[in-house]
RNA sequence: GGGCGAUUAGCUCAGUGGGAGAGCAUCACGUUGACAUCGUGGGGGUCACUGGUUCAAUCCCAGUAUCGCCCA
């Protein structure tokens, strides 16, 4: 054996090089010439301002290994990439940035010089995001990267709009919206956050006109008052019965508003009676229309009182207001008490600030018989979730779905395509010039027209990902082959968001479902199992874990732990553990290197003779069996598993062990070259499956240690090897290694130190059947003894122990001084428990067999087994009773 | 309030109608030249609780408790 030159691995010096050179080689690039079958998976786009989070990690790793697969599988894989505008986030960023670091207001900058500020940024770190991909090892086809504001998705953006209105889906109309009073929009439904928290029930008299007797309001927004448009009592209330018809002052106002009777009003909850604001809060605006009272606002687009109110309280903050109000209430005795309770508050997700229900002209689309087809394809299994839990939650969703309110009042993302004429006539078509041909036809001259500011959401974009990326509308190659997608991976946070609504577009406009499977996996929280947030300080960065461990430790954390429908908990051991994994697979490249076993050569496996490499190769080929097996069904963290099991269990402690005395000790060519290829044969399998978990590791070794010509994403992936295997290979070498387990356990229980050797004596039977002198190597080598095949003399030593192993009797000898027994004082606590475990089990089926009800109904094939299992548990007894008494020596020959 | 899911070893989690599993942690022993980022061996569980179905339940069903998530 040569030393080897090898260092260690050095992941970043590593990752770096190779990534460039897959690139160079573009071995991500999707090939739809060649006629083969095509897989194809739309990355979800990630924000353009975004940084690599460590739940876009577990998102990208999870593709990556699909996609790496399948290419191995002999597939043309599209992985098709981009980023998405993310409306208000991005405006959001950017506004940020440029009020700290440039002293610039978005409202003073003015539209166009905001938006070419909000392009110039996403031109300059659109791409790191990218990059921090990169570092992930990921494999899109980079030479398609779309992103949500490029001219062709935003042309498709504009035919689905104009589509759908035409088709009345599409809607104008005023209604109580969720308004972000921070950001100045309408947010949909999805975007609000009900977050609970300690609040106040203000409990505030209603003085009854020209009178000193009062109904009592509990609110708990008493600044919504000033909108107050009628009192509302249950009709069958008995309290308030007399007061119905009669009218009550405002407090703080001179105004009266008439009690009406109205049975939605519960009775048990705060007074009883309630106050009605129809046009700041959503019950009372369906109280409001049903009653058909006029109503009006208080508040402007920011939250602030408007001129509906008294002077006095004109552009006072809705929320700031609230204590003044109190105190005024107090003072002018309208103020009952005040009762601390815990409530629900709408918060707007991205801006954090309390949501107002605002009255105002929005664009909506009428989602219900969209839902109502996509829910039809996956009861037919036309899309398919994985885990299938997720299934019942895509069905509650689309059944309680409510139109969309689609516009927002901010200025980065898709203009409507609206426009409008001097005297409000509305024209929706694909562009501007259509537009004023259409407006020329209808006013019969040339007109200007104003397009709606209003944006889209950004959503309404995304959902039309999947076929805009492939190039829809037009009908192109990409499209036919690719469309539909066959996996979508994402996380369950944004079925609602994202899949139910690529499922309701796709079937509308493609009449095909967008993708035939969704992998949803689990959301990552930090290792006691908290969200992680910025806030809270829990952030795992995974940039910072692949700069520390490398990327493929992380990958394989991430695959590790994507166990289906759990949230994972991510900790920075997970990822050490599985660094030292890597290092495990380096090391035995090395290994392999240092005993010139790297041989390219082809490995006729029929021809392959001695038993440990029979014995390997069988457990190699169940092992690429079941790897497969896991990743068709997307068990990630089963074939991690697998890998794991099979590299360091089979091959390295028990294959690898077992071959390093062969090599030293056997002289015969034949022999060490079998064990050379087979060792480099599996070991270059190994590579090859878990190349899509550790893709760079593994190339490093692949390609520039091994020195193969193809990259791993160029070879093909191991098909499961039909051959013809010697049973008995398998026999002895699992005789054998069973034999060395026994004899470790029985040096641990004695405590013979592995620096003394033990001459284990072994019946000539037995070895000609079950030892040959290669196997005699190995059990010598790995069980720290030395076989004598002599017969056993009566008269020769005194210092042994017999003990028995499948029916076989052995003698092992052994030096007096290592047993701390001179006094006969042995530690037999291993052989009791076997024999406890054997009288447990004996008993437990005895049981079971007396019982003539199990003999009558249980299966045959079930009490045959049991009445097997106890004979094999006498046997075992028996055995063990030997064992305890020659190894106590009671039984010397 | 409605819905979904969870409860298995100290921790993180697999799993199955017929002998309770893994990894980590822990304990003991060990540097035998790929690897101490390691090896060998051991200890550790009323499978939340209560009923039911069954010859047989950790697994199926019902209820209870606790926790989590989603929706109102």
């Amino acid at each position: 054996m040569k030393k080897s030159k090898l260092k260690n691995f050095n992941h970043l010096e590593s990752e770096k090089k190779i990534y460039t050179e897959w690139e160079n080689r573009n071995l991500f690039s999707s090939k739809l010439k060649q006629k083969k079958n095509n897989f194809s998976i739309i990355m979800p786009p990630p924000n353009v301002t975004g940084n690599l989070h460590i739940g876009h990690a577990l998102n990208m790793t999870i593709q990556d290994i699909l996609c790496r697969f399948w290419r191995m599988k002999g597939k043309n894989v599209l992985w098709q990439p981009g980023t998405d505008h993310a409306g208000i986030a991005t405006q959001n960023v950017v506004e940020k940035y440029l009020r700290k670091n440039e002293n610039l207001d978005k409202n003073k900058l003015g539209k166009e010089k905001f938006m070419s500020k909000i392009w110039e940024w996403k031109s300059n770190s659109g791409e790191k995001i990218i990059n921090q991909i990169k570092r992930l090892g990921a494999s899109p086809d980079w030479k398609r990267i779309k992103f949500t504001l490029d001219k062709d998705v935003s042309q498709a953006v504009n035919i689905v709009f104009t589509k759908f209105y035409n088709k009345g889906l599409i809607y104008k109309d005023k209604r109580l919206v969720n308004w972000d009073t921070k950001l100045q929009t309408a947010i949909s439904d999805l975007e609000v956050e009900q977050r609970s928290q300690n609040g106040e029930f203000v409990y505030i008299k209603y003085f009854l006109e020209n009178s000193k007797s009062f109904i009592t309001v509990a609110t708990t927004r008493p600044e919504t008052l000033f909108g107050d448009c009628c009192i509302a009592v249950n009709p069958k209330d008995k309290r308030y019965k007399k007061f119905i018809g009669k009218k009550v002052n405002i407090p703080l106002t001179n105004k009266f508003i008439p009690i009406i009777p109205d049975s939605y009003v519960d009775t048990k909850k705060g007074s009883g009676a309630l106050k009605i604001t129809p046009a700041h809060d959503f019950n009372d605006f369906k109280i409001g229309k049903k009653l058909k009272i006029s109503f009006f606002e208080i508040f402007d687009k920011y939250g602030k009182f408007n001129e509906n109110v008294p002077f006095n309280y004109q552009g006072l903050d809705r929320l700031k207001a609230r204590s003044k109000i109190i105190s005024d209430l107090k003072l002018r005795g309208n103020l009952k008490k005040i009762e601390k309770i815990t409530h629900t508050v709408p918060y707007g997700d991205r801006s954090g600030s309390v949501i107002e229900p605002y009255l105002t002209e929005q664009w909506f689309l009428d989602v219900k018989e969209l839902a109502k087809q996509a829910n039809k394809r996956v009861k037919n299994k036309e899309t398919e979730f994985y885990p299938k839990s997720w299934t019942k939650v895509f069905f509650s969703w689309m059944n309680q779905i409510e139109p969309w309110c689609i516009s927002r009042q901010i200025w980065w993302g898709h203009q409507l395509p609206v426009w409008y004429g001097p005297d409000k006539k509305i024209f929706v078509c694909e562009n501007r010039r259509i537009a004023s041909e259409l407006s020329k036809k209808y006013y019969k001259k040339k007109i200007t027209l104003t397009q709606e500011t209003d944006v889209l959401d950004t959503w309404f974009s995304s959902a039309l990902w999947p076929i805009t990326t492939l190039g829809w509308p037009k009908a192109t190659k990409e499209f036919k082959h690719y469309f539909p997608t066959d996996v979508l991976v994402t996380g369950f946070d944004i079925i609602f968001f994202w899949v139910s609504r690529m499922m309701m577009q796709s079937i509308y406009f493609t009449k095909k479902v967008p993708f035939k499977k969704v992998y949803i996996h689990p959301l990552i929280r930090d290792q006691y199992g908290q969200k992680m947030s910025k806030s809270k300080g829990n952030i795992i960065d995974p940039l910072e874990l692949i700069d520390k461990y490398g990327a493929d430790p992380l990958r394989l954390t991430l695959a590790s732990l994507a166990a289906q429908g759990k949230d994972i908990k991510l900790s920075e051991d997970a990822v050490k553990l599985n660094r030292n994994f890597v290092t495990k697979i380096w090391n035995s490249y090395k290994f392999l290197e240092m005993n010139n076993s790297i041989l390219n050569k082809k490995l006729n496996i029929e021809k392959v003779e001695m038993d440990i490499n029979v014995w390997i190769i069988k457990n190699l080929n169940d092992f690429i069996a079941s790897v497969e097996d896991c990743i068709r069904k997307f068990r990630f963290n089963d074939a991690v598993k697998e890998i794991y099991t099979f590299t360091k269990n089979i091959y390295c402690d028990h294959y690898i062990e077992a071959i390093k005395i062969l090599l030293k000790e056997l002289k015969d060519n034949n022999k060490t070259n079998e064990i050379k290829r087979v060792s480099s044969y599996c070991f270059g399998i190994i590579l090859k499956i878990s190349h899509p978990f550790i893709p760079f590791v593994s190339d490093e070794i692949y390609v520039n240690c091994m020195q193969n010509k193809l990259y791993l994403d160029e070879e093909k992936w191991p098909n499961k090897i039909s051959f013809k295997y010697k049973k008995s290979s398998i026999q002895k070498i699992t005789f054998a290694l069973g034999l060395v387990s026994k004899i470790r356990n029985i040096r641990s229980a004695l405590k013979i130190e592995p620096k003394n050797i033990l001459i284990l004596m072994v019946n000539k039977k037995l070895a000609s059947k079950n030892i040959s002198s290669e196997i005699e190597l190995m059990i010598n080598r790995l069980a720290r003894t030395k076989i004598s095949f002599q017969e056993l003399n009566k008269k020769t030593k005194n210092n042994y122990s017999k003990f028995l192993y499948k029916n076989n009797s052995f003698y092992i000898f052994y030096n007096n001084k290592d047993i701390s027994s001179d006094n006969n004082q042995k530690d037999f606590s291993f052989l009791n428990k076997e024999l406890i475990m054997y009288e447990e089990e004996i008993k437990r089926i005895e049981k079971k067999l007396e019982n003539k009800n199990f003999i009558d109904k249980a299966p045959k094939k079930i009490v045959d087994e049991n009445k097997y299992k106890l004979d094999k548990f006498y046997k075992g007894k028996k055995k063990v009773l030997l064992e305890i008494n020659s190894l106590s020596r009671k039984d010397r020959l």
